[in-house]
DNA sequence: GAGCACTGC
């Protein structure tokens, strides 16, 4: 499925597969012709189809691009937008950013020559605030459908109504077996809407394109694992011990079990005869440093198996080649959206079909494989078809924000390819609402609400930065803003050494809580030059930090062009913001976004929403995990293994609640 | 008291 977004390593020659020994060359003018004559063209495209690659360059050939208009290939993943734009652009024989580009967020590599453009969904999504049917593009291809992101998702179902306006555009969705259908249906129009000379099954084709990769024999326990690590340690070893060479990769669901998958393996490992061959242990998950996540596409030394122990980021979005066995734990951890009490839990559940399929695909990319599913073989009958939509678990306040903004009235009877249920839907109004983002008719308001639809920020966090000049803090707020966005991820340990790590964090540390704090630290980067050195002395990630930089500046241009500038603190605004000092300024402005996430803490360190119903604790990384505090607000909320943990805290005094957000706390008193 | 599945603008 996704064998084109894997990180950016040389190609290997034998493993590129000519253009024109690829199966899809022996469809391309029945291909051409689908797209020609249907409005909707779905491509199930097996994995190594070399559909994403393919497509854009025959459109290309055929003259989609000769009137001046662009293809657009968007992606769910920037490597994925950035490593198929430059393949395509080899095989194209041009510069990336000439006939073939790329966009994605903070880097924009394309020009006037450019025809095929591949881009993220999501910033396609952006593009329509500025071209709102898309006027530019002649065809447009959206990659990975089935994998239901919310921002494709979101795409497919615009792109549904811009072909209302425009018949002449052309959609091309890449989707798995499964659900192919289901996208066929979502765009035939409606029976009422249809004139006599189109019916339906005119409207759109499915194209289905074989794979060209290796068979994988499939192995199921015969009883259900009773503890799935240790099965996994298991069927290691076996693997070790009676199968051919070739490299391992087990997936698991979360940091914890791999590191204790890995211990145990080690355990094992260091009983076996020295002589015979070994095993080279690493593990892979998304919070891992990127340096070390690099190890996994190092070979490994001679007669030495690599074992790879991964989560879920090894299904889709990391692809590593030498891989014989994969050993599926039948579990993926989830986020999923509580509107009631307005908390994100991770939860682990059941794999779907589609993505048990996906995990035991990695074993077949370089020769045949097997995959060793920890469960019985009857019980992927009782799974899932495909993984929930992500709009179906998600705090939808950030997407009705961006709908609305696109125009679209009514969010609640909008045409979503999955409904999101109605209490996310009435959540979300009542937070959008209680921000003033959209008045007592549900429409968005001018210019705070479309301001902060336009920013590329979560709508507490975009309100408080909209805020920020009125208590002289934008620069402040701009920085708190930009080094929230790495949700944690500025501190590092190396080699595991977080005590390291937390005694160099509280050398930035303040009593007034996390925000200032990471104010702190991106002061100290800056007034260091930005130095990857300087990061690494001070246990910070450097690339965390650079990413904190380019939203600052990013942030810097939005308000700049809604008009809202930093400037010098004159004595008569300092009047006016009451002459406080400037981190109670920024405390208040913060306490403007993000008053409805307040919490006191109790005498055991807890902590006690305001209806005093939950019980929350502040996350390990927090100030306040050694320090008290009183009332607080925090910036984000998680729940994991029945534990809430709140992140991000700044202290403020519970008056600052009522005085910025009275009708807030007044019907909640109700 | 002890932690974070994965993306993206």
């Amino acid at each position: 499925m996704a064998e084109e977004d894997e990180f950016s390593v040389p190609l290997i020659a034998d493993l590129y597969t000519p253009p024109a020994l690829l199966p899809i060359a022996q469809l391309k003018d029945a291909l051409l012709y689908t797209i020609e004559t249907y409005t909707v063209t779905i491509i199930v495209g097996e994995t190594g189809s070399g559909k994403t690659t393919q497509i854009p360059q025959y459109l290309y050939n055929a003259g989609w691009t000769s009137n001046g208009q662009q293809i657009a290939v968007t992606q769910p993943r920037r490597i994925a937008a950035t490593s198929v734009a430059a393949r395509v652009a080899e095989e194209m024989q041009c510069q990336v950013g000439q006939e073939v580009g790329y966009s994605i967020r903070f880097e924009d590599v394309t020009s006037a020559k450019t025809k095929i453009k591949f881009l993220t969904d999501g910033l396609l999504l952006r593009e329509m605030l500025v071209d709102p049917l898309l006027k530019r593009y002649s065809v447009i291809m959206v990659d990975e459908a089935h994998e239901r992101s919310l921002s494709s998702d979101i795409l497919l179902s615009v792109l549904k109504k811009v072909l209302k306006v425009r018949p002449d555009l052309r959609v091309v969705i890449s989707s798995a077996t499964l659900d192919a259908e289901k996208f066929l249906d979502f765009f035939t129009p409606d029976k009422d809407e249809v004139g006599e000379s189109k019916p339906n099954e005119e409207y759109g084709r499915i194209v289905s394109i074989e794979g060209r990769v290796h068979p994988v024999e499939i192995q199921n326990l015969i009883e259900p694992a009773s503890n799935y690590v240790e099965a996994a340690v298991d069927v290691v070893m076996e693997i070790h011990k009676s199968e051919a060479q070739g490299d391992i990769l087990i997936f698991l669901t979360g940091r914890d079990e791999i590191d204790d998958a890995i211990d145990m393996i080690a355990d094992r490992v260091a009983e076996l005869d020295a002589t015979k061959e070994t095993i080279q242990l690493l593990p892979l998950y998304a919070g891992l440093p990127s340096e070390q996540q690099m190890h996994v596409f190092q070979r490994a030394a001679e007669n030495t198996r690599k074992v790879i122990v991964s989560t879920n980021i090894a299904e889709a979005s990391v692809t590593i080649d030498g891989i014989v066995y994969v050993i599926d734990c039948g579990y993926v951890k989830l986020r999923a959206y509580d509107p009631v009490v307005g908390i994100e839990r991770l939860n682990v559940v059941p794999v779907s079909k589609a993505s048990a399929t996906q995990r035991a695909g990695r074993a077949g990319r370089t020769r045949p494989g097997k995959c060793f599913r920890l469960y019985p073989e009857g019980a992927f009958d009782t799974l899932e078809d495909a993984t929930f939509p992500e709009i179906q678990r998600s705090n939808l306040a950030p997407v009705i924000l961006q709908l609305m903004n696109l125009g679209i009235q009514n969010i609640i009877r909008f045409d979503y390819l999955s409904n999101p249920p109605s209490q996310f839907v009435i959540r979300a109004f009542d937070l959008l609402a209680s921000l003033g983002a959209v008045d007592t008719y549900g429409r968005l308001t001018k210019p705070l609400g479309t301001r902060m639809a336009e920013l590329p920020l979560e709508p507490m966090l975009a309100k408080a930065l909209l805020n920020a000049p009125t208590f002289n803090c934008l620069s402040e707020l701009l920085t708190i803003a930009a080094m929230t966005t790495l949700q944690g991820t500025a501190f590092i340990s190396h080699d595991g050494n977080t005590k390291a790590a937390d005694k160099k964090k509280r050398t930035f540390a303040v009593t007034e809580g996390d925000h200032i704090t990471l104010y702190n630290v991106y002061e100290a980067f800056v007034r260091n030059k930005l130095q990857a050195q300087w990061c690494h002395d001070n246990l910070l990630n450097f690339k965390s930090m650079t990413k904190a930089h380019s939203v600052r500046k990013q942030l810097k241009h939005y308000l700049e062009r809604f008009g809202v500038t930093e400037h010098p603190l004159h004595a008569s605004d300092v009047l006016k913001a009451g002459g406080l000092e400037l981190s109670e300024r920024v405390r208040r402005c913060l306490t403007t976004g993000f008053f409805a996430q307040a919490a006191r803490m109790k005498p055991d360190g807890s902590f006690q929403t305001v209806n005093g119903k939950t019980t929350l604790w502040a996350h390990p990384s927090s100030v306040f995990f050694h320090r008290k505090a009183d009332w607080v607000i925090y910036h984000e909320i998680l729940e994991t293994r029945g534990k809430i943990y709140i992140r991000d805290l700044t202290t403020i005094d519970m008056d600052w609640l009522t005085e910025y957000a009275s009708d807030y706390y007044k019907t909640k008193k109700k």
